[in-house]
DNA sequence: GCCGTTTTCGGCCCGACTGTTTTCAGTCG
């Protein structure tokens, strides 16, 4: 095959068999087989298409044997997988899309299937209108009503919610709650915003009351609220303003540990975790900790108590993923994961000389006020005509003033730009421009359509300029607006390597930019990476958390990241010549030379 | 379909809630 199988059509090819085997009735286990599998190849750092070419044996990868082995060899011979198209063909085309709406579970659309000849959202809204739909077994008429009040409410709202405004929606509701429970002691946001995920399906609160009995009902009342789909005695799910669902589960302070390690997950942590316990004789569920022979169940206030009788250490959310934290756990090799108080610089900022909102001594005072060591302000080049892009004398002037200003500050200020990869891997400024900057960050700003080799070509080239110090928010990427460009980055990040380049992690909430795997990649190959915030406004520097919550997703510690090195080391790497920087850098990362002064 | 510090066969995470039932199946996380 000439064209590449990206690691995604592998996770959405056995998704989707997982599915497809769902609404056929197969064997649960081998269903939960097929969705691991998925879930393991999502995280993957290297490609598996590539892992093929090599003639690796991929049954080294856990929840990957034989059979499934097979069908990736298949896929990447000949395209196909003759299993999958096998199940495609027994099942209507769009059947998939019946198990999206909420309430339609694989029992339910094998029915409508079958005995309504059912195949798409738009037939299923029929029936659930002309009764149909509730004359199925175990249906009725308040389940089809359901289900036709869940349609339109997909209709209206996309799927996952941007790690941000989870986080801001999730303070909102927070808020309020308290507002009104007077014996709540406190909330506390668990699920995919506690590990950092990308996007947020539903947010996860766990209340500590003093009063348990009035929260739900209390969060259920709350103006914000358009709709309440469940409040029982331990649980209250509604859909708040912005289209956000919110689960929220009441626990005892004595067994917060581990309903707040329940209700974390990821699912596929909790299957792996609580299999683990089996085999120790014990069983886990949101209560305590059961030992099976003496059903004697035993509860823990913390998380750190609830995995240390596990005999585990307790392992930080962003690495429970389900993949191989547990084995690393279970080693004592989990990473000591890099903070946000480690960083001690920010290399990516905005002044109003180009698209910033603020003025460039502001600018510099808020960073000052941070607490950093260093800072680069990096305005746009003057290609970028739309973000008011400096040409190379109003550049020269801005040096000028960053240069008069580095007096009345300890922090180090360094003169930076923030230069355009021309569509033809040109940089926008001459070499002779850039040897006057301290620190040069190249990135993509238009032509994004250009095909995957064109791409990781002319950012190669920019990777390739002696002046180019990193590469920033690599696939242009803004989460639910526009797809990351197409770019082979094996390739992307070898040249890195080979090239002294270091990679950014763009923390602007609607990048995260490289994401988790990408970063991954870059720490096993020893390129450096950067977390910056790309700052255009004095607010934005606040933004590093979620960067630094993709560089611990990535397994990095402080040693991987050049901006949590102390100034001096910092300095070192960036004078030394370009060549040099990756033989500097393993040295920096051996001697781990971080968080000591 | 995967896996093994008992096992190459016989296991495989666990509970809340709803709506349909007349004791519980289906869905969800």
């Amino acid at each position: 095959m000439a064209t590449q199988i990206s690691n995604d059509d592998f996770v959405d090819l056995f998704n989707n068999m997982a599915a497809m085997l769902e609404i056929k009735g197969d064997s649960v286990f081998k269903i939960r087989a097929y969705q691991r599998a998925a879930n393991t190849i999502d995280q993957l750092s290297w490609s598996l298409a590539g892992a093929v070419a090599n003639g690796d044996d991929l049954r080294k990868i856990p929840g990957i044997g034989k059979a499934i082995s097979e069908k990736v060899q298949e896929y990447v011979a000949t395209g196909h997988v003759a299993a999958y198209d096998r199940l495609a063909e027994e099942l209507p085309p769009n059947v998939l899309e019946l198990l999206e709406v909420p309430g339609m579970g694989p029992k339910t659309v094998k029915a409508a299937v079958e005995e309504l000849n059912i195949a798409s959202v738009a037939e299923l809204e029929q029936a659930a209108l002309d009764g149909r739909l509730a004359q199925l077994p175990r249906m009725g008429k308040k389940s089809a009503e359901n289900i036709l009040r869940h349609i339109h409410a997909q209709r209206m709202r996309s799927d996952r919610t941007p790690l941000v405004i989870a986080s801001e929606t999730c303070a909102a509701v927070s808020a309020q709650l308290f507002d009104v429970c007077a014996g709540l002691v406190s909330l506390t946001p668990a699920g995919s915003l506690r590990r950092w995920e990308e996007t947020i399906g539903d947010l996860d609160l766990i209340a500590i009351s003093d009063n348990p009995a009035e929260t739900g009902p209390a969060l259920a009342g709350l103006s914000s609220v358009q709709e309440v789909l469940v409040q029982g005695d331990a649980k209250t799910s509604v859909v708040v303003d912005p289209g956000i669902q919110i689960d929220l589960r009441a626990a005892e302070p004595d067994s917060f540990g581990a309903m707040l390690q329940y209700f974390t997950g990821s699912q596929q942590h909790n299957i792996r975790l609580r299999d683990y316990a089996n085999r120790q004789g014990l069983s886990l569920n949101e209560y305590g900790i059961t030992v099976i022979e003496s059903e004697q169940t035993e509860r823990f206030a913390d998380e750190e108590s609830f995995y240390a009788r596990l005999g585990l250490p307790w392992i930080a959310p962003e690495l429970r993923r389900g993949a191989d934290e547990l084995d690393a756990a279970r080693a004592g090799q989990l990473p000591k994961l890099v903070e946000v108080s480690d960083l001690r610089g920010d290399l990516h900022l905005h002044s109003d000389w180009s698209d910033g909102k603020f003025p460039l001594e502001e600018m510099v005072a808020a960073v000052a006020a941070m607490g950093y060591e260093y800072m680069a302000l990096t305005d746009h080049s003057q290609g970028l005509g739309v973000a008011n892009g400096l040409t190379p004398d109003r550049l020269a002037r801005q040096v000028e003033i960053l240069k008069a200003l580095q007096d009345r500050y300890d922090m180090t200020i360094l003169c930076g730009s923030e230069v355009d990869i021309r569509a033809d891997g040109a940089m926008d400024f001459p070499d002779d421009v850039l040897a006057m900057l301290d620190w040069v960050i190249a990135s993509v700003h238009n032509a994004m359509s250009q095909d995957r080799a064109t791409m990781t070509k002319r950012i190669i080239s920019a990777m390739e300029n002696p002046h180019v110090c990193a590469i920033g928010h690599a696939s242009t990427r803004l989460l639910g607006h526009r797809d990351p460009v197409d770019f082979d980055i094996e390739a992307l990040l070898q040249t890195a390597r080979a090239t002294g380049t270091a990679m950014e992690i763009n923390a602007a909430p609607e990048r995260l930019d490289l994401k988790d795997t990408h970063a991954a990649r870059a720490r096993e190959l020893g390129v450096p990476l950067v977390v910056n915030t790309d700052a255009h406004h004095t607010d934005g520097l606040s933004n590093q958390r979620f960067g630094v919550a993709v560089a611990r997703r990535a397994w990095c510690g402080p040693e991987h990241v050049l901006n949590a090195y102390p100034v001096a080391d910092f300095l070192g790497w960036l004078r030394t010549p370009k060549g040099q920087r990756t033989a500097r850098f393993d040295a920096m990362v051996a001697g781990a030379g971080v968080g000591t002064s």
